[in-house]
DNA sequence: CAGTTTGTTCAAATTTTCTTGAACAGACGT
DNA sequence: ACGTCTGTTCAAGAAAATTTGAACAAACTG
């Protein structure tokens, strides 16, 4: 779980962190995951903040305690859309709109230019329509998918659970 | 681009030089990208090399010439598939053995276990399986990307262009 | 064949990212 | 109010990665 979640593009502590949280029973303390994962308290706070942040993991507390304990959001599926709609949907609107940017740049450029420039600049430009709409297709797929159309619930959503 | 590229798991550098291919109308050698982009010549050789093995970027050279040329692979679509196919799809499929192996030594050690720790163990496993189930959903959305159905033709494959 | 030119590989060096321990701050009980 | 226990932050250190320059290899030229 580690490696997919560093695949994914989080430290692969957050990964670690969330899995134990997901498969323990109780809510956790801070102490307890240091201890099982070999980490530094200091470690363990700042990836915690971060699954919090993420949505992944909430903190909760007991009554007479005073330690904060933490447990894991069960529904991963939430949590994918979440990440997708924070953090992929972002990047590909800032690269659409480089794009964009880039073909209008290339456009007041051009009446300067001699003949061979031309050409370039003319292709660069049409790279750069079929990029922008390959990433407006993509933009789409990932809307789509946070949604929850288009995945068939029986696939994906039977696996999750209550709450 | 080459954002796109590193949070997708390449190195910025191979962002960079496709793109420069991609824009570009003809084929480059490998001291023009060097020259445009500020790499040095062993960068240049490296990356092309890995854009080439992922089948981004194509070798090919001019009659008279003696230098190699690269140009873009300008299906993008095509590219993306190889990617999930190689990649991501390898990737889950080795969480899901992952999980599997863990089940299959949690079962083991139950017997031996007191009643706290079986009830634990036995969260655990259930848990396990979920996981379980839904890495396979994710391989099965991967497949279906991959596979090109799923997608709207209209939507994505428009896009794309001849070749 | 000797001399160029080009491409690749590799270890050293740089840069970046992670990790840690210590210092700080807040909350609680006495 | 003071001492203790937790949690967070931050700068210094460690580890990991990227980058580079040089050495090597391969392909071609005259």
């Amino acid at each position: 779980m580690g490696r997919l979640m560093e695949f994914w593009g989080f430290r692969r502590h957050m990964g670690r962190l969330w899995t134990i949280l997901y498969l323990s029973p109780d809510p956790m303390t801070t102490t307890e995951l240091a201890d099982i994962l070999q980490l530094s308290s200091s470690a363990v706070s700042l990836s915690l903040g971060e699954l919090v942040h993420w949505g992944a993991v909430r903190k909760t507390w007991r009554p007479g305690e005073r330690k904060d304990f933490y447990q894991a959001e069960s529904s991963v599926w939430k949590l994918l859309r979440r990440v997708y709609e924070r953090r992929e949907l972002n990047l590909i609107r800032e690269a659409i709109d480089a794009f964009g940017e880039a073909q209008r740049q290339l456009a007041e450029t051009r009446s300067l230019l001699g003949q061979e420039e031309r050409r370039r600049v003319d292709y660069m430009r049409k790279r750069l329509s079929r990029l922008t709409a390959l990433s407006r297709a993509g933009e789409r797929l990932v809307r789509l998918l946070v949604a929850g159309r288009m995945i068939n619930p029986a696939d994906l959503q039977s696996a999750e659970e209550e709450e």
